[in-house]
DNA sequence: ATTATCTATAGATCTATAGATAATGC
DNA sequence: ATTATCTATAGATCTATAGATAATGC
C-alpha cells in the first residue's frame, strides 16, 4: 500500500528540499509498514527499514530523529488512508435507501481491507512518546467524529429517531469499535462469518437501537 | 494485585520443589505485571524484573527459559483472574430480576477494575511466540464462551427470545468487546461517561436487540 | 550429596552519529 | 559552495549462561 503524504508534519529534518523530504519519507513509511506488520516495531531494526527503503542508515537519520518518529509517521499514514477512504465512501451514501446501513457497510469494508494496519495501531501506540501518542489518538477520535456527524445529520433529516446526545455519541463509538473488532478478532470470527455476514448481523444490532 | 497460580503450566524449569516453583513464579509475575504496565514488555529488562521480584538474574532464569515466558505467565495470570472474577460474579446473577443486565454489569465492572491489564494483553500478545499466543487467545475465547452460555441458558428458560445461533454468538462477542472498549478508550470515554453511565447506555444497546 | 541461589560476564545486538564522499545548481 | 548521501563505528544496552557459593535434608 502506498501512503499519502499529506500528514507528514512536525518532524524536523536537515534536508532542505521539501519535495524530497516528502518522497523519502513515503519510501521510509512504506518500507516500515511492511516490516512492522511482519515482525512488529521492536523487532524491526532501523537498518532493516533503511535497506527496505533503499537508502543507507545514515540517510535515514537525516529524515527522522528517532526510531519512534518512524512509527509515528506510520500511524499517521494509516489514519490518513482510513480517513480518506471513509470520507470518500460516506459522501456516496447520502442518497442510499438506508444511509446508515450503507455507511456502516462501507466502514466495515475499510476495516476489513485494513485489518492488519488497525491491529498494528492498537499494538504499537504505546511505544510512542506521549505527545505523538496523543496525536494518534486524536486521529482516531476524528474517525469516530465522522460517525457522530452521520448520525446527527440523519437525525436532523428525521431519518432516525432522536437519541440523547450521550447515547448518540456512544453509538458512534460502538460502530467504530465493532469495525475494529473484525480486525482484532478475525482469527476467530472469520471461522464462523464471512465479512458480509458479519456486516449484516452487526448492522442488525446497531439499528435495533433505533427500531422502537 | 496478587495473582493465582493455578494456570502456571507448561513452562519447564530445573527446580525440583513444585511449591517453590509456584511461589517464585508468582513473585516473578507480580513484579513483571507492574513493570509491564508502567513501561511495556520491551522496555522492561529481565534484570529489572529479577530485582523487583527480589531474586537474582541468574535465579530468574532457573524458573523461565526466555523473557517471553514471563510475558506468557503474565497473560495467563490476568486471564485466570478475569475468569475467576467472572464465573463467581455470574453465579450470583442467576436469580436477579434482569439476569442479562446483571451479567453485563458485573462483567463491565471487572473490565473497569482490570482496564490496564486488558490493554496490556491487546498490546503485547503479538510479542509472544505463536504457540503461547494461541493459548492466550484460547483463554480469551473462554471468556466469550461464558457469555454464550449465559445467553443460551436464558433463551432455554424463555427469558430471552430465540436468536439464530450465529447471531447469539456474535452478541456474546459484542458484550465481551464492549467491555474491553471501556478499557482501551477510557482516555476518551471517561471524560463523557462514568462507568455506571457507560454500563447503562451499553446495556440499552445490547438489550434493544431483544426487544422487538 | 543435592538443590537453590548468586556473581560476573560472554556474546550479540542496535540506535544514532561523525566524518568522508558524491551529486547538484549557480 | 551547498546539499544529499554513504561507510564505518562509538557507545550503550540486554539476554542468557557458566561457574562459584550457600542452603537443605538425609
Amino acid at each position: 500500500m502506498a501512503f499519502e503524504s499529506s500528514k507528514i508534519r512536525d518532524i524536523p529534518t536537515q534536508i532542505k528540499d521539501k519535495k524530497l523530504v516528502t518522497r523519502r519519507r513515503r519510501q521510509i513509511v512504506d518500507a516500515a509498514v511492511e516490516l512492522f506488520l511482519q515482525k512488529g516495531f521492536h523487532k524491526t531494526t532501523t537498518r532493516q527499514i533503511a535497506r527496505a527503503a533503499g537508502i543507507s542508515i545514515g540517510l535515514l537519520y537525516e529524515y527522522i530523529a528517532t526510531k519512534e518518529d518512524i512509527l509515528f509517521l506510520v500511524c499517521e499514514a494509516i489514519h490518513a488512508e482510513m480517513h480518506a477512504a471513509l470520507t470518500q465512501a460516506l459522501n456516496r451514501t447520502v442518497d442510499a435507501a438506508h444511509p446508515l446501513s450503507e455507511a456502516i457497510r462501507k466502514y466495515f469494508l475499510v476495516c476489513h481491507r485494513m485489518s492488519d494496519h488497525i491491529v498494528l495501531i492498537y499494538q504499537e501506540i504505546h511505544s510512542l512518546p506521549s505527545n505523538q501518542r496523543k496525536k494518534v489518538l486524536e486521529n482516531e477520535e476524528n474517525i469516530t467524529a465522522l460517525f457522530i456527524d452521520v448520525l446527527e445529520n440523519l437525525t436532523a433529516q428525521n431519518a432516525l429517531p432522536v437519541l440523547e446526545e450521550n447515547v448518540l455519541k456512544l453509538a458512534a463509538h460502538n460502530i467504530s469499535v465493532l469495525g475494529h473488532m473484525w480486525a482484532f478478532r478475525r482469527w476467530r470470527l472469520s471461522a464462523s462469518y464471512t465479512i458480509d455476514e458479519y456486516i449484516e448481523i452487526q448492522t442488525g444490532f446497531i439499528l435495533s437501537r433505533y427500531k422502537h
